[in-house]
DNA sequence: TGCAGAATAGAACGAACGTTCGTTTTATTA
DNA sequence: TAATAAAACGAACGTTCGTTCTATTCTGCA
């Protein structure tokens, strides 16, 4: 069991006497393409954003087929949400998992998260535009955003501590703000990368995080 | 003129021979109650979340009552993104000027905006939000947003740059890099003490900033 | 005091939204 | 192949949205 799972994106939850698809073959492949095209649209115009009625044209099928596969269109976020979180681990967690633990594993990390993150200027990332879109507003999408990144972050601060355990960074490394920074420093990139459009963020972001591990070597 | 400056809120910009009001006293009262109320709502539910008839209705107005001072909905959008520039800059601007050139004054600036982002835990930012909600949305309101933003960028790398003039910062730090880290401090502070909800960011963004200045000091 | 012009109201519009329903088509299995 | 269950459809529901009219009320000035 990989490490940032949450729960498999086709959970059997029959909520309070809804008719739910019962996941045939078939099934379970258009809710796949479905859930895609969904993680498509969501990283452009977010989650709030998504409409059922686009999301069936873009899918060539009916508003009510597409619809049956959640019952609600917050079960649609949320498996939007659950799916992003699968290849965030895929793309960004595993591949750094091969890494050396200590320095070697934190600068993979990293910079598997930048790679990510320019790819998502022009795509968008729904842990960034879904946490401004959900934070005052309660439910079941907001604890599933907040159950990934909580995740992710915590995962990230342990290869700190691995990292200063194994001599790389000097023993008097505050783990945490490490870690809040390296946070900072991707959401930084992402605003002035994706909004204000700015050429060299990914050269800032790369020497801030420079400066970030110089503050903490032995 | 404050160096902020944009336009004035009421621009006698009469587009497309639309009929506009035609800004009496009472008008012009109105309208800044109408843009007041728009921008509570709009740091909570963000510039797209923003609805005319719910405004109204928090108005006790009629819907045509508020769109007639507008003409649009994008056009009451960048009257509510006019407005809070006005007030980031009384807020966080003009007094930090009142400080000495150099440290001190990039210390006020930037204890001004965390002022301002801790009042914004529970308010919202639209400077934030916004930019999410128009990362690749084109229009007025963007460049509403972009062009606020950009002002304020620039004004703060110049207080940077003020500071390594005057010797306070050594003379070859890199004063967009220093920019750069200190959006990146705030919008780490936002997300992690709005979305996540987590207690110590203040804290955290206070020391994240105190070691960004430590390694420029001469 | 009367009158022009501005401010607001009220009703209506077409479109889009999520959701429900009954029916039909398709897939799975006996 | 026949029986059965799941998937997909198409139409409709009740709301809300921004916007457009026309009509009414208010306000400030001659």
């Amino acid at each position: 069991m990989p490490a940032l799972s949450i729960v498999k994106n086709t959970a059997p939850e029959d909520v309070a006497f809804k008719r739910r698809p019962k996941n045939s073959v078939k099934g379970q492949q258009t809710k796949a393409a479905i859930v895609d095209a969904a993680l498509g649209l969501a990283t452009h115009i977010g989650l709030e954003g998504l409409s059922i009625g686009v999301l069936a044209e873009r899918m060539q099928m009916s508003k009510s087929g597409v619809f049956a596969h959640f019952g609600s269109r917050e079960e649609l976020q949320v498996s939007v949400v659950r799916e992003y979180h699968a290849r965030f681990e895929d793309e960004v967690f595993q591949p750094a998992m091969q890494a050396l633990r200590g320095l070697p594993r934190l600068r993979a990390l990293f910079n598997n998260w930048m790679e990510r993150t320019a790819i998502e200027i022009d795509q968008g990332c729904i842990y960034i535009s879904g946490a401004i879109e959900f934070e005052d507003r309660e439910g079941p999408v907001r604890e599933a955003l907040v159950t990934s990144m909580t995740l992710w972050l915590t995962a990230l601060n342990r290869a700190v501590v691995q990292a200063l355990e194994t001599g790389d960074l000097r023993p008097d490394t505050d783990a945490s703000q490490v870690t809040f920074e390296m946070h900072g420093l991707i959401l930084t990139l992402h605003y002035q990368a994706r909004f204000m459009r700015s050429a060299d963020a990914m050269t800032r972001g790369r020497t801030s995080f420079e400066h970030l591990l110089a503050r903490c070597l032995p």
